[in-house]
RNA sequence: GUCCCCAUCGUCUAGAGGCCUAGGACACCUCCCUUUCACGGAGGCGACCGGGGUUCGAAUCCCCGUGGGGACGCCA
């Protein structure tokens, strides 16, 4: 049996990080198993579900690189296939009619609730052999209810958990299509997971509640059951939960703040699942290792500084052109457009490994592009009187000779020998002027990149010549 | 409240009863490299939640406790 796995988002909201990971370890497992990942849009929450969610969760799956075998399907299009399905139902009475109106069944949860019990729906209109059950009310539309078994145990053997079982005890009859003849979630799962042949349902660990009922579900229909996973939950940063209120931002926004989605992907492969000690790799060697026995069942904390670290490392690694591409719009939104000269990809060769997102990188470049911003509190420091004519000295200099990095280094060590200053003493200043920071590669390989025009004429700024 | 789940360095994790003096990675600290900042290299700091069992032997298995989390919707 080939394995069919699917990512089954509501679109309420945009592709978050939980969210992610639960779609790249469904997408993984589908690779690694040659078999499909199916996109399933669950949109039967009309109030909260919107067209631009479903769009950004798109966007996100499409950034990430997790492409879908089939989907995506839309859940509101599946209607007729629903009511068809609770008409059976209710024709084998696995289903039946319940005329509670909501707020007798807040009243009832309420009561429940202070009675230190488990609010549950009490099966007043369940029928039962034997049971009198009172005339169907005309105004009140009824919803339809699952008739849950009372006795006994549900259990599945979790590929992340382990065992877990529940009392049908402590499950109630579900409402399985409103009072307007919508089916609700639980219901909608069972029959697109069975009718899309789904054998591995990979999710968050918010849904184990819902296993047993979907199980029960499932067996009234007589579908097979799939196996479970389920995945624990990404706290934030800071421990707490990940909400729409606190941290949960969407995918995009790392895109947005300079990550490449290799590191993100990396980075969220490695939360809450590991391969021994490897740290970094690819997906697609990513795809021939996953599995669900090395799946870790306790809540991951996310850690920025360690997505920070693989993403320099891969803007150190990766494809110098793929990198000038990805950094050109970033130059631009700073006011910077990359010019011919110096060619972006020489300058990315040099200051690629000092950065570890793209905007930063982007901003440690744009001196070669637009005129620098200088820092005062650096240009105080080191562009002193003192330096001056060892400056002034050197332009002269940096006229005639050959402009390699040899040649340029030569010269600045000659001008620091014959002032009997130290190099720095040169440099920093130098590296003010050309920049208007203190920090930088090698001043050489900078003066090489710039190139000796520019370099003549920053220098010419500050010496007055 | 009821049910369910979880528990190794600050963080992500390795760990399937002896290979554990508990390994790796991020972060942090020190040193080296160096012309500044990075990168890189070499070291260092640092954990089995507590208590009982089982066993010759427990991070690993069992029980209890504690702590954390989730679920209890005509949301998904």
């Amino acid at each position: 049996m080939t394995v069919r796995t699917r990512f089954a988002p509501s679109p309420t909201g945009y592709l978050h990080i939980g969210g992610a990971r639960t779609a790249l370890f469904s997408w993984a497992y589908a690779k690694k198993h040659q078999g499909q990942f199916i996109l399933r849009i669950e949109d039967t929450d009309v109030a909260r579900s919107t067209p631009e969610a479903v769009q950004a969760i798109l966007d996100g799956m499409h950034w990430l690189g997790l492409d879908y075998d089939e989907g995506p399907f839309y859940q509101m299009q599946r209607m007729e296939k629903y009511k068809q399905v609770i008409q059976q139902m209710l024709e084998a009475g696995t289903a039946y009619y319940c005329y509670c109106s909501k707020e007798e069944l807040d009243a009832l949860r309420e009561s429940q609730m202070q009675a230190g019990l488990k609010p549950r729906y009490d099966g007043r209109w369940r029928p039962e052999t034997g049971k009198v059950l009172p005339d169907a009310p005309k105004d009140i539309p009824p919803v339809v209810r699952f008739k849950n078994p009372m006795a006994g145990v549900v259990a599945w053997d979790d590929l992340v958990k382990g065992r877990i079982e529940i009392s049908n005890a402590e499950l109630d009859d579900l409402i399985i299509a409103r009072a307007d003849g919508t089916p609700t979630y639980n219901f909608c799962v069972v029959v697109d997971d069975w009718e899309m042949g789904v054998t591995h349902v990979i999710r968050g660990d918010d849904h184990v509640n819902n296993t047993p009922r979907q199980i029960n579900l499932l067996k009234a229909l007589n579908a097979q059951i799939p196996q479970y996973v389920h995945l624990s939950m990404i706290l934030g940063d800071d421990g707490q939960k990940l909400s729409k209120r606190h941290g949960a931002v969407s995918v995009m926004q790392y895109d947005e703040d300079g990550y490449l989605p290799e590191a993100v992907l990396n980075y969220l492969a490695r939360l809450g699942w590991s391969h021994g000690d490897d740290e970094v790799f690819s997906m697609a060697q990513f795809c021939q290792w996953f599995d669900l026995d090395h799946i870790t069942a306790s809540a991951a904390q996310f850690n920025t500084e360690k997505l920070n670290w693989l993403n320099a490392h891969y803007i150190k690694t990766m494809d110098l052109e793929r990198l000038a591409e990805i950094v050109t719009p970033r130059l631009v939104k700073l006011g910077a457009a990359p010019a011919a000269s110096p060619k972006l990809m020489d300058v990315l060769a040099l200051y690629r490994e000092r950065a570890n997102n793209l905007n930063q990188l982007a901003a440690e470049i744009a001196y070669f592009y637009r005129t620098p911003a200088i820092h005062q509190a650096d240009a105080e420091k080191h562009i002193t009187e003192d330096a001056m004519p060892a400056i002034r000295h050197l332009y002269q200099e940096l006229l005639s000779c050959d402009w390699t990095v040899e040649a340029i280094h030569k010269v600045i060590q000659e001008t620091v020998t014959q002032f009997q200053l130290k190099f720095p003493k040169v440099a920093m200043p130098l590296r003010v002027m050309l920049t208007g920071i203190a920090q930088s590669p090698s001043i050489d390989a900078v003066m090489h990149l710039m190139g000796r025009e520019l370099v003549l004429y920053r220098m010419s700024v500050y010496c007055k010549i």
